[in-house]
DNA sequence: ACTCTAATTAGATAATTATCTAACTACTGA
DNA sequence: TCAGTAGTTAGATAATTATCTAATTAGAGT
């Protein structure tokens, strides 16, 4: 897990709410730009850099990508910064 | 607490050296700053981001500045990432 | 008051990031 | 195979961020 690329990802606020969007479960790219008043390709880079950082995992379904919330890279990148070396699970 | 501002200001790793920095205790500008290959005022425009997100408080000692880690800023913040509820950025 | 040290603010510039439109690729179904 | 839908890639530009040097503020001690 490359850290930086972790908390990049996470220092912009659509990307934040695309991932709060996910939590209730996987949803297509068109689904979650839906949310947005920016274009598909704007959510496309968007998208990209939380696949870099595997914040997101990604699944094709016909014509649909699929994006799923990685937890884990979460827990794991934040509960580092807050230095608890004893939250296994 | 802005959790923009918040967020924005753990993206670089310089500030979340600061942070990690600062677990062990307050510590000046000027000890911080001797930790990095990087300007006294570079380092000061990163302590004043820490600084409006409220991850630290300063508090004047002599002509040194003490940076003091806000934990529960940080918790906050990640938690709030990491929790069911939704939130607005 | 003067000087030294600690740190910040100001101003400039280079590098990065976010966004758009236009064009392209991939898959589906008739 | 052709048309339609979903999504991405390319290229350009505007906005933001990080960094530096030079100048400035704040306090301590003589």
């Amino acid at each position: 897990m490359r850290i930086n690329t972790v908390f990049e990802a996470l220092s912009h606020p659509v990307r934040r709410q695309i991932l709060t969007l996910l939590k209730s479960g996987p949803k297509s790219a068109g689904e979650l730009a839906g949310h947005f008043d920016l274009t598909k390709p704007t959510l496309s880079v968007h998208f990209n850099k939380l696949r870099d950082a595997e914040l997101v995992a990604v699944e094709r379904r016909g014509t649909s990508l699929i994006y799923h919330l990685n937890m884990s890279i979460l827990e794991e990148a934040l509960g580092g910064l807050l230095g608890k070396k004893d939250q296994r699970p």
